[in-house]
DNA sequence: CATCTGGTTATCCGATTGAATAGCAGGTTG
DNA sequence: CAACCTGCTATTCAATCGGATAACCAGATG
């Protein structure tokens, strides 16, 4: 979490429209920064006020742009989920792939999002630990849409036979907190192991790991084989 | 959370040690609504006032006994780790299986135990997401012994090749992720699903899909080749 | 050029926080 | 029984919180 320098390049673009420009670019400036405090602070830890000194502007302007801290919370989780959206979109040529194989790449187009945005998997988990009405209106409008989504993919697999049939619900939270956690916890990893997960390599490594664990496990069992045993 | 009664059995077991019985009463019944409260909110969410409100005593009381908030938060925590390495002690009867099965059967042990103490996993991941002295303190004192401990019994499956290698950290987070999210995220799996994670059907079968997924690669391959495919 | 609008800042308010201090009451002890 | 610890409560304090209001001023407008 940084402190991001106060309009850098201002470049208004043709005529009239310099000041929603600004606007705009104080508002997006605000939500990155609402995103990482809350992130590690929670929602009643992190303070609009240190929101604001990280965006380099006076706190009532949050007030002015969101209405109140809720409104600047419900907006800046709008803005993840809308990149979420945006960044997890699959390429066209998955659409060919048999059904593993995509999930496969899904995997591994997710693990380097939770890489890229460890905020996401931070302030989800900060908010459904407490049981707030923050936490109801982003499962009826961002989680529950997405899983199901996630469900489809998941039943497809098992119809196909191709994969075990395990509870839904355990599949969703196993997969995706296999994923997340490592970054989620990169302080931790960071102590621990002396690890920095921001390295590519460790990334890789880390969604390579869940394919083999979750999805090849004849491949698996067949390098398991080749062993000595 | 609920607020806990004050004082209900007093007792007073022989003579002289009255005194000292309550005061030792008192002090495990902070600690446990301590526990709550930090984990429902993280370290700077919680109030010293709310906690010893839930206890039902002034919140002077807790200076009186833990020094300050934080001494408060590692008598908790330390009252944490050590009641999970109580719960997580092995009966004597795993000693005699072979490595794979006493895994399997450690699995089962921590989800249970994930499963009874939400708030272990949720007062870790606050304090992890945040980079507070007191994360590097629970790690140097607890987590990494722990650690490799875990990383021992993993390590002897790989040489015995009855299990693929990968990296010791991703196996670590996917195995303890997989077994806490599900309890740590109740709340979520409550609006999501509807599905209350106390129940104990739901905690047994959580068990049983990780055991599959993880360690039964040739069984689990096998379930799956008997279907239509 | 004069006026107006809207993005932004400065400042104030009551509530709540962690911490500190003084005092109380009842169990303990000689 | 009387003096004394000690576990606990009541109260105070400065700091910080979210929210509200008024002033400000650059840029849009005519």
């Amino acid at each position: 979490m940084t402190a991001v320098p106060k309009k850098s390049g201002k470049r208004s673009g043709a005529a009239g429209n310099l000041r929603a420009e600004r606007k705009a670019q104080t508002r997006a400036l605000i939500l990155q920064c609402a995103l990482d405090v809350f992130a590690e602070r929670g929602f009643d830890g992190a303070s609009v006020r240190d929101i604001a000194g990280f965006a380099g502007v006076n706190h009532g302007l949050i007030r002015y742009h969101f209405g109140d801290k809720e409104g600047l919370w419900k907006a800046a989780v709008t803005f993840l989920f809308e990149r979420l959206h945006e960044e997890m979109a699959a390429p066209g040529e998955e659409a060919g792939l048999p059904p593993l194989e995509a999930t496969k790449a899904w995997i591994r187009r997710y693990v380097r999002y939770c890489a890229r945005h460890p905020e996401h998997a931070r302030i989800m988990v900060q908010e459904s630990i407490r049981d707030s009405g923050r936490l109801r209106w982003a499962i009826r409008r961002f989680i529950k849409p997405d899983n199901e989504q996630l469900q489809r993919r998941f039943q497809h697999l098992v119809k196909q036979g191709v994969y075990p049939d395990i509870p839904h619900h355990s599949f969703n939270y196993i997969i995706t907190a296999a994923a997340q956690s490592m970054f989620m916890l990169a302080n931790e990893m960071k102590y621990v192991y002396g690890i920095d997960v921001a390295d590519e390599a460790v990334i890789d490594a880390h969604a390579e790991a869940i394919i083999k664990l979750f999805f090849d496990h004849r491949a698996g069992s067949a390098a398991v084989r080749s062993r000595k045993s």
